[in-house]
RNA sequence: GGGUGGUUAGCUCAGCGGUAGAGCACUGUCUUCACACGGCAGGGGUCACUGGUUCGAACCCAGUACCACCCACCA
């Protein structure tokens, strides 16, 4: 630090002084002529490209022949982009360097001496950065032009195969095989899970002697659906959660399978055949049911492909779906003891109808939307002649329907009214004024219309009335014939304008006013829901819901967030029968029969029903009663989807045989799934297995997030803004993406917005992440109680986290390979603090990663991995290893070996339930070198923490070396000091402590020497640096942190103490005793406590 | 109308009584021998607002505003 060369002022000087010495040898010199025309630029002039001496290689003169070819004849990925440039970045940037070396050796003088030589120094930089720059751009477009030119090819997965086979082998059992620079994820993830599946791996465990056994049951997806980012993100949690106990010993099962999803399903096909220009009606109920199955077996298996792609790890061989046989066989078993129970009924009530699907849905099927309507003020004239009533509608046609018009009972404005009748317009039908209390005196005009058959509210007052719905809207919602003449087969729209212009034509509208409403929409088809009075089958739900209830609050099932206990109850207090009917044909059939008389038989069969007729005919045949053709007729009705889905907690195990299934997955642990199916199937396989099994269904129910899109909205198809999770893992072009995004929208008109959207916020498309990077992002965004705004950006960081640990691994692969890394336990080990430090480490990330499983905190677990490989293994540990073995001394080397391998071997174990793929590929090659080797690293035991190796002294000793590193590094930094040059540094402090720190901040921060002293600082001017500060700094902050830890102890004791003088006080038998001087006591202490804390925060201040 | 959650760096989010954090983005610098998908150094915050509790509040309490979502619906 004696001299700075590299100062601008006198190096300007120095280049004004060598300019002038080029510029007399120039004139003289015998150099010149050799140069040619190209001339000897002098230093101050700016390097210009043709003049910088040798041409700049071209890039086929720098690139080897074989690479060109290869790379124009493939896809190259992004990664074999970046390397290829990197390393043709090196070498021309060597070449270069040499060069210019080399012609200024030649061509100036070598005796101008040290003063030129630190301005060529400098000038050299100045080329360079211009060269650097020129090379970039070189580079930059020659790679680009080439990309160009390549072709598309015409299978993307065979070319990524051709990519990676170029790679070396992963996971190849010989240990001495090389790791390819970059994680490159494709040939991995299908070797590998190929190999697991085919050593069942996934299968479940069915040894009932082990007593700890884990289970999840899939959320059965549609089976002809395909995978989107909601899957992906569940199932990459589940499947963290099912390979995490496996790992620790415990019998598990991941229970797939497939939902036949019947309206959906049923749309998806009937479209088809509209596209084919015929429909399910031409096509009959047979072989329309033929055509699902058949487009069942075609797509069917398109998402539990894709679900292997993203690595999760079920039990393929017990797939079921709910159309199986035995499922099916399930369902009817317990449709019919349900009805022997007395649970489940037919009968004819007003129920959500859905004209163009024509069938019921429930309640929950239905969604309503703010839209904007007319809120019309109509005139009803009084029987009597004498008045009008005005009656408030948003639905005018239903007028037609009316049978009463309802005022409240204590309205004074209408009291007279009460009892007398209105002539209903339109119609000439007489109806009734009835009071009830349901009617809010202050909504529009105070008076309603009461429409029995198409308003549920109405409904019920018509039950309370005994007044007779009168519908009038076929199932189509078209007039019926209960109507006058002049409507009868209208669109409920066509008629709503009819009767208004009729209406307005009789002067019977009063007012028209603008009106927010919400309008009852199908979730499926979107089409508006008109309440309807029909046959259907019903659940009750009362005696159910109150024992699912019962379930909740004892604890046997447990919601994870608590809060959403409450809305489970909530709606479990409210709820209503539920209406399981559909009048589809794509689905189970109802097990009911009839005869001729509308007689039902429910039975498992058609030959029970038919033997339940006989015998009723018998018996009315012995009562002299007429008996009736024993030709039964099937319910045409199917259920509805989710009374199979119910059942799936039992029916999937085999219920109702008794097997090792049922008995060691019933109940099962968890149960994974999004909020809004809480009601549609958490709360009804709560309701439907209780009453079979006894048992509940699971014992905990994790509710995730909503996987939103980067604006928060929901993905959806027709909105144009899903992200595929296989296009992350795989990669996709702009163009494809485009056209992806484009092709299955509701409205095309958005089509090219939504293209516009897409292009500029993935203008190169999405590079390819691979699996294990969208698996620990997706674990990464899994905190509680919150929607998933998935940010392409956070996959990025994983991504380059795989890559991390990836290197991590080399690293440790090239010091360990084929040497000792302590696996014979008799040789001397000799550990640093370093090594008892990271395993100190790596202890608290095993028991932080137990506590996130425990509490479902994926992010947590994300995140303890995440740090400890990367901030301490690599940032720190790797670099302090790289200082021990570079210090010698056989059993330090062992111990740093081992230490480096087998705690690497414990992170890829710790992170293999979220990156299975890269952790399994890279345990093949360190597990050896810890001494476990192994088949797969599924079968290792995930690491169980061992508080007896957290080492608090290592780590406090490792923070005072951080400490001191940074501390070094900072003064570099700021007395500017160049990389290549080594700084020498003292330090004040403990010299028996810091001694043992001196080779690792030699290394770490490139000192070339430290001096510890202890006592007074050196005299100032002196030609080192102190980093003096340093020992009090850290003494300053203990010493605060522990008496604010004492302080706090302290108050809590004395707020206890008070706490119980003032039970005391409030106990009267106490008060009667002693109570002043108590009192005065611990007043007078507490005054004490504060003015010491007054004091003690003075000090604080001070210090700070 | 009832309920739940949210508001922290440019973006996406952790933190939930004790010196404001991460990833991405940004600035500077470095082709060093695991990693440029990298290292090192850095900039960037009245933790929505107002009160209260506390020695101390992003954190606890009360209220306000705004944003989501769920449930029930007034015709």
């Amino acid at each position: 630090m004696t001299e700075q060369p590299d100062r601008p002022d006198e190096s300007d000087a120095l280049l004004k002084r060598a300019d002038a010495l080029l510029t007399r040898m120039r004139g003289s010199g015998p150099a010149a002529p050799a140069t040619g025309a190209r001339g000897v630029p002098t230093l101050s002039e700016p390097v210009a490209p043709a003049a910088a001496g040798p041409a700049i290689p071209t890039l086929t003169e720098v690139i080897p022949a074989e690479r060109v070819a290869a790379a124009s004849g493939e896809v190259i990925s992004r990664v074999q982009a970046q390397n290829l440039e990197h390393s043709l970045y090196q070498r021309l940037k060597r070449d270069l360097d040499q060069q210019i070396t080399k012609i200024m050796q030649e061509r100036f003088m070598p005796d101008i001496g040290a003063a030129l030589d630190a301005a060529l120094a400098r000038i050299s930089q100045d080329i360079k950065a211009d060269i650097n720059g020129m090379v970039r751009a070189s580079i930059d477009e020659t790679l680009r032009a080439q990309l160009k030119n390549l072709r598309v090819a015409v299978d993307a997965r065979s070319a990524l195969q051709e990519a990676a086979a170029a790679a070396p082998p992963a996971g190849a059992a010989s240990a001495a095989t090389a790791l390819a620079k970059s994680f490159e994820p494709a040939a991995i993830e299908s070797r590998w899970y190929a190999a697991w599946e085919k050593n069942g791996s996934f299968r479940a465990g069915l040894d009932e002697s082990n007593p700890r056994r884990y289970c999840i049951l899939l959320p059965p997806p549609n089976v002809t659906g395909t995978l989107h980012m909601g899957h992906a993100f569940q199932h990459t949690l589940m499947d963290a959660l099912t390979r995490y106990h496996r790992m620790r010993g415990y019998a598990t099962l991941w229970q797939p399978g497939t939902d036949h999803a019947g309206i959906a399903t049923q749309i998806v096909v009937e479209r088809q055949l509209e596209a084919e220009g015929t429909s399910r009606q031409a096509l009959g109920r047979e072989r329309f049911i033929e055509r699902v199955w058949r487009w069942k077996e075609e797509s069917g298996t398109t998402i539990t492909r894709q679900m292997r792609r993203l690595g999760a790890s079920c039990d393929w061989g017990r797939e079921r779906f709910t159309m199986d046989e035995g499922l099916s066989a399930v369902v009817t078993e317990v449709f019919v003891r349900l009805h022997e129970q007395g649970l489940i009924y037919r009968g004819k009530r007003l129920v959500n109808w859905d004209p163009v699907l024509k069938s019921a849905v429930s309640d929950l099927e239905v969604e309503s939307e703010e839209e904007s309507g007319t809120l019309w003020h109509i005139r009803y004239p009084l029987a009597s002649g004498a008045d009008f009533m005005v009656v408030a509608t948003t639905r005018p046609e239903t007028l037609l329907g009316d049978v009463a018009v309802a005022v409240h009972p204590g309205d004074l404005r209408y009291l007279a009214y009460l009892g007398q009748e209105v002539l209903l317009p339109l119609t000439g039908r007489r109806i009734p004024v009835i009071g009830d209390k349901a009617v809010d005196p202050e909504f529009g005009t105070g008076c309603v219309k009461v429409t029995p058959a198409h308003d549920f509210n109405d409904y019920q007052m018509g039950l309370r009335h005994g007044l007779e719905p009168r519908s009038i809207f076929t199932l189509d919602a078209h007039i019926n014939d209960n109507a006058p003449a002049a409507y009868r087969g209208l669109d409920r729209y066509e008629a709503r304008e009819k009767v208004l212009a009729d209406l307005k034509e009789q002067g019977l509208i009063a007012e028209a006013v603008p009106h927010k409403l919400k309008v009852p929409r199908c979730g499926r088809t979107g089409a508006v829901v008109e309440p309807m009075l029909t046959d259907q089958w019903f659940v009750k739900m009362e005696a159910l819901a109150k024992a699912g209830l019962e379930a909740a609050a004892r604890g046997e099932v447990r919601f994870v967030p608590e809060n959403w206990t409450a809305t489970y109850n909530d709606w479990l207090n409210r709820i209503q029968d539920w209406c399981i009917s559909r009048q589809l044909w794509w689905g189970h059939r109802i097990p009911a029969w009839y005869d001729s008389e509308g007689s039902i038989y429910v039975a498992r069969t058609r030959q029970e029903a038919q033997a339940r007729h006989r015998q009723a005919m018998l018996d009315r045949v012995r009562s002299g009663g007429r008996i009736t053709s024993s030709d039964l007729k099937q319910d045409e009705d199917v259920l509805d989807t989710w009374f199979s889905s119910a059942l799936w907690p039992f029916s999937t195990l085999g219920w109702p045989a008794d097997n090792p299934a049922l008995r060691m997955y019933l109940p099962s642990s968890v149960l994974v799934t999004g909020f809004d199916i809480i009601f549609f199937w958490v709360a009804r396989m709560v309701m439907m297995t209780l009453p079979f099994t006894g048992k509940v269904p699971f014992r905990e129910v994790y509710i995730t997030g909503l996987v939103r899109d980067a604006e928060g909205q929901k993905m959806s198809k027709s909105k144009g803004n899903i992200l595929d999770p296989l296009d992350i893992v795989d990669g996709i072009g702009l163009e494809a993406l485009v056209e992806k995004r484009t092709s299955s929208l509701l409205d095309p008109r958005q089509a090219e917005g939504i293209a516009a959207a897409t292009r500029r916020q993935y203008p190169k498309g999405i590079p390819a992440f691979g699996t294990d990077a969208l698996r620990f992002t997706f674990a990464s965004l899994a905190s509680h109680g919150r929607d998933i705004k998935f940010d392409l950006s956070r996959c990025d960081g994983y991504r380059n986290f795989c890559n991390k640990l990836w290197n991590a691994t080399r690293f440790v692969l090239m010091n360990c390979e084929g040497r000792d890394t302590g696996i014979d336990e008799t040789l001397p080990l000799e550990f640093s603090v370093a090594d008892r430090w990271i395993v100190s480490r790596l202890q608290r990330a095993e028991a932080e990663a137990h506590r996130a499983f425990r509490e479902y905190r994926f992010d947590n677990l994300a995140r303890a991995v995440y740090e400890l490989t990367w901030d301490e293994y690599c940032d720190w540990y790797v670099e302090l290893a790289k200082a021990q073995l570079a210090a010698g001394g056989d059993a330090r080397e062992r111990a740093t070996r081992r230490t480096l391998a087998r705690v690497l071997e414990t992170i890829l174990r710790l992170a293999h339930p979220v990156i299975p793929f890269i952790t399994e590929a890279l345990w093949q090659k360190v597990a050896p070198l810890a001494g476990k080797p192994g088949p797969s690293i599924m079968l290792a035991r995930y690491p169980e923490p061992q508080p007896e190796k957290l080492d608090e002294a290592a780590e406090r000793e490792l923070a005072l070396l951080k400490d001191l590193t940074n501390a070094c590094r900072t003064l570099r930094a700021e007395m500017n000091v160049a990389p290549s040059q080594k700084l020498p540094v003292l330090i004040q402090g403990d010299r028996a402590r810091l001694a043992p720190f001196v080779p690792y901040l030699v290394a770490l921060a490139r000192l070339s020497e430290v001096v510890i002293v202890e006592g007074a600082l050196p005299a100032a001017g002196a030609p080192v640096s102190i980093v003096g500060e340093y020992r009090l700094m850290l003494k300053i902050e203990v010493d605060m942190s522990a008496e604010r830890e004492r302080l706090h102890k302290e108050r809590l004791r004395l707020e206890a103490e008070i706490a119980r003088a003032q039970g005391k006080l409030e106990n009267p038998a106490f008060v009667e005793r002693a109570p002043p001087l108590v009192v005065a006591q611990e007043t007078e202490r507490l005054a004490r406590f504060r003015a010491t804390l007054e004091k003690v925060n003075e000090q604080l201040r001070q210090l700070a």
